[in-house]
DNA sequence: CATGAATGAGCCTTCATTCAT
DNA sequence: TATGAATGAAGGCTCATTCAT
């Protein structure tokens, strides 16, 4: 028995190992990049092997993005349960944005690049689905704390507004990211602390939604300054 | 002289419809579906006759990029130099933004599609060149805008300030289309109508930024019809 | 020793299963589809359990072959040792032939598909032996018929003759069959009841080799369907 | 012009080395270790190139299969189109068939190798035709000298006993043919000159089916001889 | 004995790029 | 200048066989 879980580790093991190297190649050299000779190669395993573990190279990435997405709405969850008013919420979920791209920078740069890659289709409906559920999960998290917003008073909204009101802290988010990843002109136009920008911009969407209380009658700096503490210590247990 | 000319005014020709063939099938098959072979087949010039006009496959495609940005900008230009009030000058880009993806949608979507292939690398210097100006320039038409409404006392803000702002608007405007391209979920969240949510969070971020008159002292939704009316009339002259 | 011999016949057993699974496979997929995998996969037992049975895949299939020997020649003798004139028993072998195409069309088709593949080289010499010793069997069966028609004066010829007669049923049945499992034309071109127009041929055949009494003097429909009876009814006891 | 055909001619040229050397290489190796890998090697032109030929392997071989029939076919017309009677004609045809083993042996086993495989699904369908067009004609270059025969009264038959007569003549040739490739007991079992044989078996149907004049009244083994050295000085101009 | 993870050679196919014509 | 044949590295994937457990 314990023979047998010992395999069971080693191969749960290299499942990563294979996770993490592809990872990494995927950053480095992008999705075309990205082939499983390489991967066999460098991980020193035969093809074969990998083969055992994926069914096919869209199975593999497919599992990356599920692996990402899990970490994701993991930390999702812990700042949205914070205890405090429900802005400050909100914002802890911003804050775990930030430190999600922050701590894992690997991870949240592989959500970016598979966005534009149609992997679902021979991914195994398995991972599929996975990854459907998390997206659908991250989101409801956010879509939770607004709804505590309206429902203490903190917020007025009506319930298509909910939905808009999550799409546009998504797209802040995503934009910014996807814009600071990639673009050439960035610096040149003078953005020298984009994450800075990104999270002062969160906070002035919240203040157009007049979301209670507002930024000039609260200090969000420091909320998320003790937020961010309180996030890292909680990872850290 | 005159034969040269003809000359000149057919290889150009044939340049466009190497792009046009080239964006297309980088719309149905992806960048990996995207092949000189292919092409090559399509416009039914030899791949020996592609290869004179790009010295390679990444070339070819930053050409591409070069050539969608070129659109945009052009459009974002006619915006920006509408008559008004400055805040509904800010209005007519976004107008210009959602028209530009209405309109021209396959340039908008390759423009989504390549930000995150790196073909910078290998393309001639020349291209890489300008794609980066007409990044900043795009950038700095909104810029500009935000200077004028400092400037006219419709905004209070520092200079920092306002590339922020620049930031914001150009992560929430990116991050809603890319969001809208790729996502698995945002149909199941409940988002129906995409392209109005970025409207309204347009609105409400300029709200958050105290940008005169506020959406509760002026009809945005009024002055975008105007606006876009406008601008598809200059577009059809 | 009771459990021995328990042991023995499971193992035997799951040698049946082994092949029956592999000689569907074989049907289904042909011999490129034909994977130890797959097998393994099938019977549950592990590809190491197949490797206990069969030195190697050649070796396997060979197995295959062997037994479909073994099942052809047990229905020859037995048509072979039927009472009558000697015709009415070379009559009995061709409805012999027949039957086992229709009871066995698996076994029949493995025959045929294993004639084009060379496994006999890589198979053990234990195998190949007793494929070469049941094919020469079932033509010694025919080859004794033959004798006994000469001997008993229905039939005149010469030892050469002989063989020559024997190759030539052989052929006719083996091309028959051939022909009706993998022509393209074979519809197109008439010939909607191929199994009849064998029959047919065999008797021609025999009687242009005069074997007495000709198909003339004879109703050989009536005995074939005799025969084909009485041997259906031998099996199922 | 003149380099235009040159190069044609080489490309010609090279199409040919590439169907001498992949059936050479099915004959040597059997279906399954025919390789493009190998045939490239082989000829010393690159993969690429081969595949600038056939659309993929199944399109070669099915290549190979129509080579194949078009010179079986040329020599069943010339055979078909003899003067004599008609059965001496139907002789013909058999000496024809036998010449084409005689003369392309590589060619005649290529058309029992591939019987059994399935290359038309993926070959194309310009292929695909061409075979069954040349299949279906061979069978109707033989029916034809049927109908000759009972036409002119050497041969009694009703239609679709026409149809049958051919389909023995085919299983005959082809059996015989499959089992002298194939058969291990072929020589253990006595049958030394089997094509001699073949060719009695030949004749014995055509006296059993009644065709004048028959074998005991007119002397085909001399009508063959004659025949094939007609086909022979035929073929050498 | 039974297992099944590991192997790695080998398979078919694609494609950006070059260069003789 | 235009062509398209030729290249050959690289890609994803399969599978018979072995061997430590």
């Amino acid at each position: 028995m314990a023979t047998a879980s010992r395999k069971q580790r080693e191969i749960r093991q290299r499942e990563l190992l294979i996770l993490d190297t592809a990872r990494r190649m995927l950053l480095e050299k992008g999705y075309i990049g990205l082939s499983m000779d390489r991967i066999a190669a460098e991980i020193e395993y035969s093809k074969g092997t990998i083969y055992q573990h994926f069914t096919c190279k869209e199975d593999l990435v497919a599992a990356l993005a599920v692996q990402t997405m899990t970490v994701r709405r993991g930390m999702f969850e812990a700042a949205a349960s914070i205890s405090g008013r429900t802005r400050e919420r909100m914002t802890a979920v911003g804050v775990a944005d930030q430190l999600f791209a922050e701590i894992e920078p690997d991870h949240a740069r592989v959500e970016q690049l598979l966005k534009e890659v149609s992997i679902w289709d021979k991914a195994s409906a398995e991972r599929r689905n996975a990854a459907l559920s998390y997206e659908t999960s991250c989101m409801s998290v956010v879509a939770g704390v607004v709804r505590d917003g309206v429902a203490a008073g903190d917020l007025a909204m009506s319930d298509g507004e909910i939905e808009q009101l999550v799409f546009g802290l998504w797209s802040l988010a995503w934009g910014a990211r996807s814009i600071m990843a990639a673009s050439l002109a960035i610096e040149k136009f003078g953005i020298s602390e984009p994450e800075a920008a990104l999270t002062a911009n969160y906070q002035v969407l919240l203040d157009g939604y007049q979301w209670r209380p507002l930024s000039t009658e609260w200090d969000y700096v420091a909320t998320a300054e003790r937020i961010r503490d309180e996030l890292i210590r909680q990872r850290s247990t």
